[in-house]
DNA sequence: GCTTCACGGTGAAGGGTGTTCACGAAGGTT
DNA sequence: AACCTTCGTGAACACCCTTCACCGTGAAGC
């Protein structure tokens, strides 16, 4: 209707306001203020947060608006900390292993979530995908009061996770022969949510072939099974001498390994994976 | 051993006097107000609990002593609800046929977690096992400040539940054969967990001969992928679709299936899986 | 029978939490 | 200089868990 709006049309702002970057400034402070005190075990409170800053809880809903949100953008940035991490440990093994750096990768995922108990678990509660049975709770709640703009880009933690496995994934697939469900055989709602307009990633859907969907579906199943065994350790429903052992761990990855076409190659593979493991202790 | 024990070496209470009657009724039905709670979405806490039951929140306390306490109370009846149901569900296809009674009982399982969201989260959340990160938050709190006698076998309700399973388990493995990993191949860390003195199941491994120890290393792998699978599903990092399809399910069980030999048999416990799975819809 | 006393409830209170709101003190904008 | 947006504050509300002093009732002991 109308035709402007504040910047848009704009030829004024390529760099943000002073007033915008103090803003940001701020805001990234109260996320890493957050992070400090997952860290050390203490409660993340609005007023914790708040205090740690030296101001007080009310001014924080200039900038969250909700400690939902809050748990959020920490999810997020525990995230992209995640992948960071896995990156930095996968790196070594080269763009030409994809076998070792998914290993690696997956190792270092699982080393991670142990170690940081708190952050994982806040990742875990703080449920990014599918908002559905979050908004049976409380319905039509207006967002904000004081309304600072919902965060762009504020739900693509786990996207850009997936987006990391995802392309190692599809260099083993290109380097490790292994069977691939062709489409026909897939299920059809899975099918029917990874073509063109569903909710699935497209872009990884765009770097795949014909047989992309089965890749995915494979995708699928081996990150649900990385994620479930991860997840029960850190949620210590796994004795915990088994855990120290990470005897179930390895297993699990072992056979994520053989399904991925490794079986030939896992000696090598799993004594990487041992390797990482072994750095903590 | 001993001959006698219910009132001990007392010749005066075999029946509960009317004071105890009392009490064990009101905390039954704190559990269940809990649980209805639970079942209509509402929050659970100490005052919802106690107006519900007509009287203010302080009285809870002569009964629970703690909101941890009443979430382990709650997790236990849930527990067991889990368990009935299953059994219910397994019930039919005969103790004769355990793969049946397998796949009934794990999709069971599958079911009753999406369509109890909350208390599944609940039991999640509140893990009966390994204390060890639940201590790390408040160390030496001494217990109670009024006191009721803490709940004797109030952590057992996992116990239940591993045990369920793990008798069908063994019915399986009685009647399709698959491969058992030795004693001598199984992780040291595990074989020492599950030798006697270790804290793992006794009773359970009792039942068991020679290749025992394998057979509890086959089932926990199993266990953990399906728990792994349905924590996934439960807790919203599924795409939804996939998950009312069961798509993904349907494959992991198929795995898990496979693995236990049944691979031969499949087509017709995939069905029984799929009949339960259509029951809900 | 009466006394005694533990049990099981109450209201008040203390210390948390998230959240809203009216109010100002700045700072940038015009 | 006069605006006006932004951002922080203090007070207040509602809710949470938890503790405590206080009683009434009902069971137990003499």
């Amino acid at each position: 209707m109308s035709q402007v709006d504040p910047g848009r049309v704009g030829q004024k702002r390529p760099v943000r306001s002073r007033r915008e970057r103090l803003r940001q400034s701020t805001l990234e402070e109260i996320v890493e203020v957050g992070r400090a005190l997952l860290r050390e075990g203490r409660e993340v409170t609005l007023r914790a947060v708040a205090t740690e800053m030296g101001f007080t809880a009310p001014a924080l809903y200039r900038y969250v608006g909700n400690v939902a949100a809050l748990n959020g953008l920490l999810s997020n940035n525990i995230f992209a900390e995640i992948v960071r991490e896995m990156a930095a440990t996968a790196e070594p093994y080269g763009d030409d292993d994809p076998a070792a750096q998914m290993v690696a990768a997956a190792t270092a995922f699982r080393c991670w979530a142990l170690d940081h108990i708190d952050e994982f678990q806040l990742v875990f509660h703080t449920n990014s995908l599918s908002g559905e049975h979050v908004a049976r709770s409380k319905a039509g709640k207006p967002l904000h009061p004081l309304a600072p703009p919902p965060q762009e880009g504020a739900a693509d933690g786990v996207q850009k996770f997936a987006d990391f496995f995802g392309r190692i994934f599809i260099g083993v697939s290109q380097q490790y022969p292994f069977p691939v469900p062709s489409r026909a055989e897939l299920d059809d709602d899975f099918v029917a949510v990874h073509s063109p307009g569903g909710s699935g990633k497209p872009d990884l859907a765009r770097l795949l072939g014909a047989d992309g969907l089965g890749l995915i579906w494979l995708f699928e199943l081996a990150w649900a099974q990385l994620y479930g065994i991860v997840t029960l350790e850190v949620f210590g429903h796994i004795r915990p001498q088994l855990v120290r052992s990470g005897a179930l761990f390895t297993a699990v990855m072992h056979e994520i390994g053989r399904r991925a076409g490794m079986a030939d190659d896992w000696d090598r593979l799993a004594a990487i994976s041992q390797e990482i493991l072994a750095r903590r202790a």
